[in-house]
DNA sequence: TCTGGGGTCCTAGGACCC
DNA sequence: TCTGGGGTCCTAGGACCC
């Protein structure tokens, strides 16, 4: 803890839609909602006004839906988000060398080294409202809300105190006072898991944190966060600012509208993901030689799979080899909602073999396969013989590499609904329904 | 059809080695 | 018959963060 309040922590306000509403001067002042619009789709961030209506990050977007029907609900458009945020970055760095991002819009800055003529409440205050002026330039009019304090925790607890669009300065000597109040889920690390172990021993706020004992909190949460607990309810954090942290895994996941039973489905995305990993472990420079696959079943069951090899990989191959056999090992009768490819254990260099080659089969870079352009309601005859037989099949939804189809059968016309990955060869053999015309001729 | 996606860190048990 | 530690690596799961 130092003795001024030299860290600073930056919050863009509502990052993605407020994006939104400065892209689109017709969302202005209204609820927007950006996040996954599928039927499993969750809120990322909800601006203000749609927060009036209770629409909260990580809500399901059926949620969101209910309480706020008028809303615009957007998909995101994180090429824009980017860019905005790598010019806050920009500007960041541009003041001081010390800037540790923490994600597109949120960053840590260390003042110690920003060249100011000292680092008293006057001083850092004007600078962070300078900061935040500038901010707003570079953004073409976003806003953000900045905490100043004497520690990592103490600048995030303050940036957060006056939202949307504030500043918060904790002067040096009164962070006891001002968390001794606060609920202790105001720590990071304490989400509802351990809050609720800690309602348990009657621990509710951050004073009643700091009357517990060491040994009493390590034997409540565990070694390590026990003692994190113990130091931080006494606004004890020296926790430096880290400008590069080098990444220690890539991965892919996706969640599907419908769950998924069909094995050689799963074993074609899981090939797929393994593909996009492979291409950003590559294109990063990266390689790693621990390969998992993440597998949550329709009850949210989540399970995973690891395999360590002797030497990094960033072969498609090779990934998605391991990441299909270890799928094998796994009862996925019951449906499967998600699945996920990952690569630890990551080296910033490729094993070499005593030829000095490379390891990496000179493979094809991965077939770019376009989805399919199917049409609602094309009909999908010969699909496969046990399809053919049962009739009709109707396009019930396509995306994220799968394409659904709803069959007619004898005994309904809303048949049994079955999946197949985007380029399946099957697919190929469909074509739109045969009209009367073709038929006469 | 309640519950995303991309990460980090921690724990606990077993294997293995000295 | 009864019995050691410590350290490292790997695996699976869970909590948490934005």
């Amino acid at each position: 803890m130092r003795a001024h309040a030299s860290l600073l922590h930056l919050d863009l306000d509502a990052f993605f839609a407020a994006v939104e509403q400065r892209d689109k001067p017709s969302l202005r002042g209204k609820p927007v909602v950006v996040g996954g619009v599928g039927s499993r789709g969750v809120v990322a961030t909800a601006s203000y006004e749609a927060r009036k209506y209770g629409v909260r990050s990580a809500m399901s977007t059926r949620e969101a839906r209910s309480r706020c029907p008028h809303a615009a609900f957007l998909t995101g458009r994180f090429h824009a988000y980017r860019e905005a945020s790598t010019a806050v970055m920009t500007l960041l760095r541009s003041v001081s060398p010390l800037v540790e991002p923490l994600s597109l819009d949120e960053a840590f800055i260390d003042l110690e080294q920003a060249g100011l003529p000292d680092l008293e409440v006057p001083t850092v205050t004007a600078f962070a409202e300078e900061l935040r002026g500038r901010v707003s330039e570079v953004t073409r009019g976003l806003t953000a809300s900045v905490g100043l304090g004497t520690s990592k925790f103490i600048a995030k607890v303050a940036s957060d105190l006056d939202k949307p669009d504030g500043l918060v300065v904790v002067p040096p000597g009164t962070e006891a006072e001002l968390l001794r109040p606060m609920h202790v889920t105001v720590i990071p690390g304490v989400g509802p898991a351990t809050a609720e172990r800690l309602r348990r021993a009657g621990i509710h706020t951050v004073l009643d944190l700091e009357a517990v004992g060491l040994d009493e909190l390590v034997r409540l949460v565990g070694k390590a966060h026990g003692t994190g607990l113990f130091h931080l309810a006494r606004a004890e954090d020296d926790r430096a600012v880290v400008p590069e942290r080098e990444a220690k895994s890539v991965s892919v996941e996706g969640t599907y509208d419908t769950d998924l039973t069909d094995r050689r489905l799963m074993e074609g995305l899981l090939t797929r993901q393994a593909g996009e990993v492979a291409e950003r472990l590559r294109k990063h420079g990266l390689s790693g030689r621990t390969v998992s696959i993440k597998v949550r079943l329709h009850d949210f069951t989540t399970l995973s799979r690891s395999s360590t090899l002797h030497s990094p990989t960033d072969s498609t191959a090779t990934i998605a080899r391991l990441a299909r056999g270890l799928l094998t090992d796994l009862d996925t009768s019951g449906g499967v909602r998600l699945l996920g490819v990952g690569v630890s254990g990551l080296a910033d260099w490729i094993q070499e073999d005593l030829f000095g080659e490379t390891t990496d089969e000179a493979e094809e870079p991965p077939e770019v396969v376009e989805p399919p352009s199917i049409r609602r309601s094309t009909w999908a005859p010969g699909m496969d013989v046990e399809h053919a037989e049962m009739g009709r099949g109707w396009v019930w939804g396509a995306g994220r590499g799968v394409v659904t189809v709803r069959f007619e059968t004898a005994e309904s016309p809303a048949g049994p609904v079955r999946s197949y990955p985007e380029d399946d060869p099957q697919l190929s053999a469909w074509r739109p329904p045969v009209t009367e015309d073709e038929q006469a001729g």
